[in-house]
DNA sequence: ATGGTGGACAATCCA
């Protein structure tokens, strides 16, 4: 069961990468964030066509989630449930058998100074609740994927010491995050590639980012111990970069030997 | 120190 990650940065626009993307890379599940369309407007039976359902929850213009799929899940629900913001286009929890997918669209956070900052902070710590209330870290099938919008470690960014103020690599970001995935994840990219100079995100506004290796790794594929272990291979897939207009971000792909998910 | 590009949507906001 191949899954992966990939911040679209419009679905609509992006449609021509994922009519040329999905046959080749051929995922069974794919996590999408950043999709900005409302739902009367997405994209389905585009998708449809190229042999993918979907689940979705978005709004104009901005943020916007969705679930892509050859095999529906059994069950999908958005946002939180904890009585404060519901987020529910920046969060998605599907459902496939005994496996959780868990999709999200961390807030950026704007600047230090700004409130969103303090707000993406929260995010991650209503997160880590979620995660406990929902969910057996040692038991439990859980697949937390998205754009996560921090980098975790000096390795995750090409000029570290450049953004320490920067609210994707600042302190309390990277701490709260890993507060986040002590609950019970394994980053599952990072087991099969411990070398620097992975980046899932170049910055438009970077002239040949990809190539001269100036980017970021906002985008994850995290897992429990239960679910790590049946990883086989993730990797960063800069194939739909080659397309004529590619998003900022490139999809984070992982295979996972789960028989009973594909056959369910 | 600043601005660089791209997307949505129609003047800026967000990343």
């Amino acid at each position: 069961m191949r899954i992966a990650t990939f911040n679209v940065n419009s679905v609509r626009s992006r449609l021509p990468t994922l009519a040329a993307w999905l046959p080749s890379a051929a995922p069974g599940i794919v996590c999408v964030q950043e999709t900005k369309v409302q739902d009367a407007d997405f994209p389905a039976a585009e998708l449809r066509t190229l042999g993918y359902g979907s689940s979705f929850r978005g709004e104009k213009t901005y943020n916007g989630v969705a679930v892509l799929w050859r095999r529906a899940p059994d069950e999908v629900t958005y946002g939180f449930d904890d009585g404060g913001p519901f987020d529910e286009t920046r969060l998605a929890i599907a459902r496939f058998g005994e496996l959780w997918v868990v999709n999200s669209y961390v807030p950026q956070g704007r600047e230090i100074s700004h409130p969103m900052f303090q707000y993406k902070l929260e995010w991650f710590r209503r997160l880590r609740r979620l995660f406990e209330r929902r969910f057996d870290a040692a038991r439990d099938l859980v697949l937390w994927c998205g754009d996560l919008n921090v980098a975790a470690e000096p390795q995750d960014v090409h000029a570290p010491q450049l953004y320490e103020d920067h609210v994707c690599f600042h302190v309390d970001a990277r701490r709260v995050f890993a507060e986040c995935r002590a609950w019970g994840f394994v980053d599952v990219f990072r087991r099969f590639h411990p070398e620097p100079g992975q980046y899932s995100f170049f910055d438009y506004r970077t002239p040949n980012a990809v190539q001269r290796g100036i980017g970021w790794r906002l985008d994850y594929v995290l897992a429990t111990p239960r679910l790590a272990e049946r990883a086989s291979d993730a990797r960063i897939d800069l194939t739909p970069r080659l397309g004529a207009r590619p998003s900022d971000h490139a999809p984070v792909v992982a295979e996972f030997d789960l028989p009973g998910i594909d056959r369910r």
